[in-house]
DNA sequence: CCGCATCCTTTGAGATACTG
DNA sequence: CAGTATCTCAAAGGATGCGG
């Protein structure tokens, strides 16, 4: 559609992109968002074993920050041995098709990507 | 919807998300994915000046990863001074529109976010 | 069981200087 | 102008051990 428009889009600094890719842009909050969006809600240990390569402490970590912007829900019960529950908070939920739109981009297109790179390493070490 | 599925959601090492997230997980790809389609065809200096606060190096590193990926397309001409034009492929521009769903879910969300995070600090430095 | 603290390794990315 | 090649550093992430 438009060819150039310049200055219509701001790309700068803290651009509304960038915003979402810092918060979202970690190995893990993604993962987990869509993990709890099909599983409903999670203790830490089943979370943790699902995912099967992720360290405790960044488990922890990325819990705690999603937690801590609301994306969440933490409920703890203080029982021995203790137990901690997480599910998607209605903020997160919005989140939810936009990943899933993403996934399927992916599943679409990735093995083209792959072929491509496949091709173009090729063709690089052909030349020099 | 579906409280339970066990088995159902892959999350394992390469899964579907994964291979999305390790493509575009990085600083920088989605963000010239997103100019390039406001902007249409640019130079490498147009895109370096547009961004700001990109490194010539981490620009030509990322430019190149697309390009070998086919995401984008690369134009040189061998001129003195050379001169080199980028544009999104078709399979880059395939990608767009779901990009700027993240971006929209950003502009009406990354506030109430912020806004969590500023109570969550407040209330962890009240208790300890 | 959950998760914090510490230490350590690996990776991402910037700065700088140099070429066709 | 549009890169390439090093060097360096900060940050992300992993391993491990302790504590409520």
């Amino acid at each position: 559609m438009s060819k150039k428009t310049p200055g219509k889009i701001w790309i700068g600094e803290s651009c509304p992109i960038r915003q979402v890719l810092d918060r979202f842009g970690d190995k893990w909050s993604i993962l987990i968002i869509e993990l709890l969006s099909h599983e409903g809600k999670m203790r830490f240990s089943e979370i943790a074993h699902t995912i099967g390569d992720i360290s405790q402490k960044m488990l922890t970590v990325t819990l705690r920050s999603l937690e801590s912007d609301g994306l969440i829900i933490r409920q703890f019960y203080p029982e021995i041995p203790p137990r901690v529950e997480y599910e998607l908070s209605d903020l997160g939920r919005s989140l939810v098709p936009h990943i899933q739109q993403l996934t399927n981009w992916g599943q679409e297109h990735m093995g083209k990507i792959m072929q491509n790179r496949k091709r173009f390493e090729e063709k690089q070490q052909r030349k020099p």
